[in-house]
DNA sequence: TGAAGAACATGATACAGATCAATAAATATT
DNA sequence: AATATTTATTGATCTGTATCATGTTCTTCA
């Protein structure tokens, strides 16, 4: 019997290794003549928003948020380990722009692909075109799921869900040190650092994590899950 | 000065047109001998959630809603006029499964275009397979716009957002008839239909709109686009 | 045509989560 | 090391929206 998707709030991609293997000697050449290798600090921004996309970029080491924002607030789109891209939707013809900004939580290293090189091995080879196609469908899929997690899940399932999220996609581990605040928690879930902070005591309290700081320990997977689906 | 993208809750795509213009005559003549014309009744499931997608369905007219469901409630995620593809996400590699359902709200005539073939276009033309990654593109952005407005609006920016929405992209009327029961409308904002109700009163009794029965009519755009925006 | 079920409407109430306020702790800056 | 600034925490209160209850109006179809 097949199990149900389940409606989590975070899905990575699996297919940008795939990607990059599709092209040729050549291509791939190509490819490593136009880009530039830069090392970010922490804290330092990737992209803004609102600004021409000039390169599709590849995160190589660190952690980055993928975030929209205006006057009102904030929203953390996607925390994004190593192993994928930033701006895909820039991709984009005749509207190149970032529509969203990031930002990189550790000091970063990032291949920056000329994207009229990006564009131009999507025309002429079609696996890679494919593989790009795959990778958009993905996208599409996790923000659409997340989507729908928020209108579904109420305080308590979205930070179980995002908790969970953060140990099995992002850390792939139980215990993980947590570079966001919790204001950014906050933004990550939609809800105030108060409550935020509020829902993170209670878990600890019930020993359903454990909290050192910024260190994170998932103590009880299967209640958090449960509180996550129920929630 | 160029004005900061508008966060709403909808854009519909623009690039589908495009997306068939590409193709050769013989690839032309393939996809017309490879898709089949059905016409759907008002009130007709279109594609359900869960079930493997063996076709993209393009709407030649009808209207169209497209939304996922789960024992703790339905988010609508688009509603699509004629002119749109049901089904992109299912383009994806040993994954062609739609993650969504489609049902007609009037009489619809659909093109089911035979997936397989849709990818051996994607794999043998790559200006049809540029098409269809801008196709995702919009598509993405659209969502995570849409997902962003629903975190920064309350409830009467939300309605107002989203009647703006149905009269300038869907209708591209001033007056319509809106085939969404209140019910619906809630699932397409995120509230409850007594909330949806409630408001609409409110915009009525204000002279924002005017609604007789099914019968939409924008009466002061400014205000609502206010109230969108700062609602 | 009339009964049954939806959809629509409105009022009363409850409650989740935001807001506001006031420390405490941690981090940055001089 | 001392000060300033941000971040984290906790409590009290407020409020937007859901929930519940009840009645009315539309549809549907037997």
């Amino acid at each position: 019997m097949k199990k149900e998707h389940t409606v989590n709030s975070c899905t990575l991609n699996t297919a940008v290794e795939n990607c990059f293997q599709t092209l040729t000697d050549e291509e791939y050449l190509l490819l490593e003549n136009n880009l530039v290798v830069v090392n970010y600090k922490k804290g330092e921004m990737l992209c803004k928003q609102g600004t021409l996309a000039s390169h599709i970029m590849y995160i190589c080491s660190g952690l980055v948020k993928i975030y929209m924002e205006r006057d009102s607030g904030t929203l953390i789109l996607k925390v994004l380990p190593a192993g994928n891209l930033i701006g895909l939707t820039a991709l984009l013809d005749n509207n190149n722009v970032f529509r969203y900004s990031a930002y990189a939580y550790q000091d970063c290293k990032l291949r920056l692909i000329d994207i009229r090189v990006f564009k131009q091995l999507i025309k002429q080879n079609n696996q890679f075109a494919n593989q790009v196609i795959n990778l958009l469908c993905e996208n599409q899929i996790q923000t659409q799921t997340r989507f729908f997690a928020f209108t579904q899940k109420q305080s308590f399932g979205r930070i179980a869900d995002t908790l969970m999220c953060l140990s099995n996609n992002i850390f792939k581990m139980d215990e993980f040190e947590l570079p966001l605040s919790r204001k950014e928690l906050a933004e990550l879930t939609g809800l105030t650092p108060e409550s935020v902070i509020r829902i993170l005591s209670k878990f600890k309290t019930d020993k359903v994590i454990g909290i050192e700081g910024k260190i994170f320990k998932i103590l009880d997977k299967e209640k958090l899950q449960q509180i996550s689906d129920y929630g």
